[in-house]
DNA sequence: ACCCAGGAAATTC
DNA sequence: GAATTTCATGGG
């Protein structure tokens, strides 16, 4: 991968198993909105840039060659080389080669941590429709406005000061009282998201799952998509029929360290191949 | 009206 | 302990 800065844009070249639609639209993150091109804008870190293909080329547009070198470039998880870790998993077991080769271009990001945490907090008992409806309100509510007109992720402080009657405003339901207690843990120190990104993994994963609201599947995903602790292998609805559909005798140890990469290829394929399941 | 949605807590057996 | 019910909200 190769990338140069102009205008404003950051052009990245020879980039090899990427594709917007099957990162930004498999459930991994509730922010990327499809744009009429066919590309995404979206906020992290604070800052809103759109990202589209131009030929064989990516243009991530709004973003300076130091964001791009210090956040999107990680963001995106650009310097894993899947290529090689589809191989691998493939090699495993034939159904795990079709969900790959279903959508190639899959890459588990790099978000920020308490913005996976209160994310999926919110996506419990929930659709996907839904939870970027109320992420898109917590944001507009509680984050800061940037130049561009994007909002940035509420932080831990600014959430934990909150009352329940004004959160209500994002209309998440049963869910106030658990992205409160979230954020009073986070700020307290009781929880200690950076720690957890290091911590052995059956620790770090028990902490997380001291907060109420926060079971085994909600906290495998803090892991994967907010610490990229790709070992992680999040259980939900989708995943348990795939599990008994299309891997019986198979444990989620199985698929090793990048379990979590196989588990975002076998969780997209299954929701896009609905009849597999009736 | 009923059912379900990338679950987890509370209750019941 | 394992199985069932409840928890807001909105769309089909």
């Amino acid at each position: 991968m190769k990338y140069i800065f102009e205008n404003n844009t950051v052009r990245i070249q020879g980039l090899s198993d990427f594709s917007l639609r099957d990162t930004l639209c498999c459930g991994q993150s509730f922010r990327w909105r499809e744009l009429e091109d066919g590309g995404f804008s979206g906020t992290a870190f604070g800052k809103t840039v759109s990202i589209k293909c131009d030929g064989e080329d990516y243009l991530i547009i709004g973003s300076t060659k130091e964001d791009f070198e210090t956040l999107w470039k990680g963001y995106f998880d650009f310097e894993l080389d899947y290529g090689k870790i589809k191989a691998d998993l493939s090699l495993l077991h034939p159904t795990l080669s079709e969900a790959a080769k279903f959508a190639p271009g899959i890459r588990i990001l790099r978000q920020e941590p308490f913005e996976a945490l209160i994310s999926f907090i919110i996506s419990q008992n929930n659709n996907i429709k839904r939870i970027e409806g109320i992420v898109e309100r917590l944001c507009e509510n509680f984050g800061e406005k940037n130049e561009a007109g994007g909002y940035s992720f509420p932080t831990a402080e600014k959430l934990a000061a909150l009352s329940e009657e004004e959160l209500s405003v994002i209309r998440a339901g049963f869910r106030h009282r658990y992205i409160l207690d979230a954020a009073r843990k986070v700020v307290s120190g009781d929880v200690d998201l950076e720690r957890c990104r290091t911590l052995p993994f059956p620790e770090a994963k028990a902490e997380l799952m001291t907060i109420v609201g926060v079971g085994e599947k909600v906290a495998d995903c803090v892991l994967l998509y907010g610490l990229h602790r790709t070992e992680a292998f999040p259980l939900d609805v989708w995943m348990k029929r795939a599990m008994k559909v299309l891997f019986p005798e198979v444990a989620p140890e199985f698929f090793g360290e990048y379990a979590g990469i196989a588990q975002q290829y076998i969780f997209h394929y299954s929701r896009l191949h609905p009849e597999l399941f009736e």
